[in-house]
DNA sequence: TCTGGGGTCCTAGGACCC
DNA sequence: TCTGGGGTCCTAGGACCC
């Protein structure tokens, strides 16, 4: 039977958040902040209408900030998490199979589902329980291939005779639809695809879907080449429900000062590497290489820039946070040039093994590793707990460094003194 | 003054081997 | 003077996604 997915995509979904428990901001322009409160990477419609693009530095909008009454919020990644993990749940109980593509998106497996009721009724009920269940509004694209169904989903968003749900199984309507979406508007075609695209004739995604797909794969990749067949109907991109196993780990900030002092960098990198490692542990899964970089800012001028990492590996795959820090500290060691004014610094883990799987050396005692292993849940279960916070020393007491979030909204689902009161 | 973070996949080219 | 062919593995860089 021809595969038939659905994309289920949040509306404006960390602006939505934020409103959820704002009723007073309800028709106000909101936007929310990366991390430091740099950029902006969430908008609402509002702010969308107002024609305010999205990345743009936050320092470069204050004039229209100030202007339009735009209400900022720094990131609250708890929030966002919690109300899509609700989501994700309904949306579970409503199709057999469900692929959690990012927080805010989920491919469903529909096939064979139009036995039973029609695609666009199934889509309008999966919409209806969520936008009253939840309270956050969603678009629904159905189509034979997965790039179909963002571009239907696309539709559903731009169009508002769709209410929201576009069913795109027929051929017609897809090429109808198609005529009408620039290249650079298809899932997979990013910025310099579009450009060389265009610069061949090849404009809208109707344009893409006639093309000839072996002179695509030569012009470009088999992924440019996939891009065409699924536009044609073809489904190429597999359902995966099973969330893959990560392959690498990164964790990586900017500061929210500039870093000149070795003992703070120290001090950011061992809880960066404490974060990898939980991670990881919660992947279960064994790491045996390890990388560090540090950098200066690259939009800085008029200051040397310094970039520079280096990654070792372990004798032995571990998820022991204090294995990691000992290789981190030496590879910060080496890295380290004084006298720059430091922006951003991470750590990435790869070449992961599963827990049990390698041959380990005769100088560590099994008993050692038990105790690693035991120390290591403990040390998980109390900060999961919510009771505290236990951490190794190196990472210091009373980061200067950490993020700026001066606009965070209250963690109004997973704190109890942050309940929204209703008087 | 102030520009996010975390991922994946593909390809080309070099090193090395027989 | 003549200077192969085929394969693997690794890495860096590019491109994309949310």
């Amino acid at each position: 039977m021809k595969p038939i997915f659905a994309l289920v995509d949040c509306n404006n979904f960390y602006a939505s958040c934020e409103k959820l428990f704002r009723p007073d901001l309800t028709h106000v322009p909101v936007v929310v902040l990366s991390n430091n409160d740099g950029c902006v990477v969430a908008r609402s419609k509002e702010v969308k209408a107002l024609g305010i693009k999205m990345g743009g530095p936050v320092f470069k909008l204050k004039d229209e900030i100030a202007k339009y009454g735009i209400v900022c919020f720094s990131s609250n990644y708890a929030l966002y998490a919690d109300l899509s993990n609700r989501i994700m749940t309904l949306l579970e109980e409503e199709a057999p199979r469900l692929e959690i593509y990012s927080i805010d998106e989920a491919f469903m497996d529909l096939t064979g589902v139009d036995s039973v009721v029609d695609f666009e009724s199934f889509g309008r009920s999966v919409k209806h329980k969520i936008d009253t269940w939840v309270g956050i509004h969603v678009c629904v694209g159905i189509a034979p291939s997965k790039t179909l169904a963002k571009l239907a989903n696309h539709a559903a968003k731009k169009y508002k005779g769709t209410k929201g749900v576009v069913d795109l199984t027929n051929r017609e309507r897809q090429r109808r639809l198609m005529a009408l979406v620039e290249v650079g508007d298809v899932w997979g075609i990013g910025r310099r695809i579009s450009e060389k695209l265009i610069a061949m004739g090849i404009k809208t995604a109707l344009d893409l879907a006639d093309a000839d797909p072996k002179s695509i794969r030569l012009k470009f990749s088999v992924v440019v080449e996939r891009t065409v067949r699924e536009l044609n109907g073809v489904s190429c991109i597999g359902f995966e429900e099973a969330a893959p196993t990560k392959k690498q780990i990164i964790c990586s900030r900017s500061f929210g000062e500039r870093i000149l002092e070795k003992q703070l960098m120290r001090e950011a990198i061992c809880k960066y590497v404490t974060r990898a490692a939980e991670k990881l542990r919660g992947e279960k899964r064994l790491t045996k290489s390890v990388s560090v970089f540090i950098r200066t800012s690259p939009f800085s001028k008029g200051e040397p820039h310094y970039s520079n990492s280096m990654a070792t590996e372990l004798p032995n795959p571990t998820d022991d946070t204090r294995d990691l820090l000992e290789v981190a500290e030496v590879l910060l060691d080496r890295i380290w040039r004084p006298g720059h004014r430091y922006a951003k610094a991470g750590v990435m883990l790869m070449d992961f093994y599963e827990q049990g799987t390698y041959q380990c050396d005769m100088f560590r005692s099994h008993e050692g590793k038990k105790k690693s292993k035991e120390l290591m849940s403990v040390v998980d279960k109390i900060n999961h707990s919510g009771l505290g916070n236990v951490f190794f020393a190196a990472q210091g007491v009373t980061p200067q460094w950490s993020m700026k979030r001066e606009h965070l909204s209250p963690a109004y689902t997973t704190r109890w003194s942050d309940l929204k009161v209703v008087r």
